[in-house]
RNA sequence: GCCCGGGUAGCUCAGGGGUAGAGCAGUGGACUGAAAAUCCUCGUGUCGGUGGUUCGAUUCCGCCCCCGGGCA
């Protein structure tokens, strides 16, 4: 176990749920585990990639070994072709909060983190049709046009630059009748506040979480990644939700040898380095009431 | 050795007598149901070196150096 994992287990009461957000590659499931072996509970994913059963290499899920050491939740619980949303993370995570076991929630997605903790607007799911609409009509005149037809309230409170932003603001005013920013208006309590709960945010130095990012690649290649790629291969599409795992198209492109291993590998160390940057942005952001603490 | 093409931002390159601009990378930021998604911001760099022409050269000319390719 590492030394630091010791000092935060001293500061843990034993039966107080444990929040660990922190960048990719940080060390977080490490540090989960290690909560569990010591302290017990449950260890609950809060990442939105790895909630899909398909490439538990490349979204770094827990394997067999570590499922075995504590229980895991809400890992690989959902098929590779399935949507999902913070909405169904969150409906789930209270399934398992009520279990009573000490929730140790766990995982780099800052928006679901936020919808745990600080609440989520209970807006009903927008059908199909309405989706299929809002896509033709993104596709044939831009967002312009649905942004133009969005109550004043929510266009002020939107991204109107952020197609996807609009999109799902247009779509929530069509099922609803309702505009978005009304909703977010009355949004419920938290299931978990943040001061119910233990909440740690892993720091790492960029240079330090850079080559931890290249070698946790390799790493992921010896594991078997090439293998769960070719196996992917058949019910790959890019529109597929589980395709948003970082480097899952580059993995196909090299499939397909329109790609060598090394700009396979180039390309999905950027990615994911772009992507730590941004998830850094949310935390500084959405976070700062967290404890922070250095992860080496 | 000769001929041709290049040497401009970390990388790939565009430009052109009044000291320069894109893409990528990088940075900072936004983000309440696609979030590993999506979106916004930020570009001074001896324009290879050195002489010359010019009011003024990175841009034209000479020489030198380096990198490709070709011919010997």
């Amino acid at each position: 176990m590492d030394n630091w994992h010791t000092q935060v287990l001293s500061q843990l009461a034993p039966d107080r749920p444990v929040l660990i957000a922190g960048p990719t590659a940080s060390g977080k499931s490490a540090l989960s585990l290690a909560i569990a072996e010591a302290q017990g509970g449950q260890i609950i994913n809060a990442d939105a990639l790895q909630i899909y059963s398909d490439w538990r290499i490349l979204t770094a899920r827990p394997g067999p070994e570590e499922r075995e050491r504590a229980e895991h939740r809400l890992y690989g619980h959902v098929p590779g072709d399935r949507a999902y949303s913070v909405g169904d993370w969150l409906r789930d995570v209270s399934k398992h909060l009520s279990l009573g076991l000490r929730p140790i929630i766990v995982g780099g997605t800052g928006l679901y983190f936020a919808a745990l903790t600080e609440g989520l607007a209970d807006i009903p799911q927008t059908p199909a049709e309405i989706r299929a609409e809002a896509e033709r009509r993104i596709s044939a005149e831009g967002a312009q046009g649905l942004l133009a037809e969005l109550d004043p309230a929510t266009a002020a409170r939107i991204d109107g630059n952020n197609p996807m932003r609009v999109q799902r603001a247009w779509e929530v005013q069509a099922t609803t009748g309702r505009g978005l920013a009304g909703w977010h208006h009355e949004t419920a309590p938290p299931i978990l506040p943040l001061a119910d709960a233990h909440a740690f945010v892993l720091t790492a130095d960029r240079d330090w979480l850079t080559s931890k990012i290249a070698s946790r690649f390799k790493d992921m290649l010896a594991a078997g990644l090439i293998e769960e790629a070719r196996s992917n291969r058949a019910t790959w599409s890019p529109v597929r939700p589980s395709a948003k795992a970082i480097g899952a198209s580059y993995l196909m492109a090299h499939l397909d040898g329109t790609l060598t291993l090394e700009a396979l590998e180039e390309r999905v160390v950027t990615l994911t380095r772009q992507y730590a940057k941004r998830q850094r942005s949310w935390f500084r952001n959405r976070m700062k009431a967290w404890t922070w603490i250095p992860c080496h």
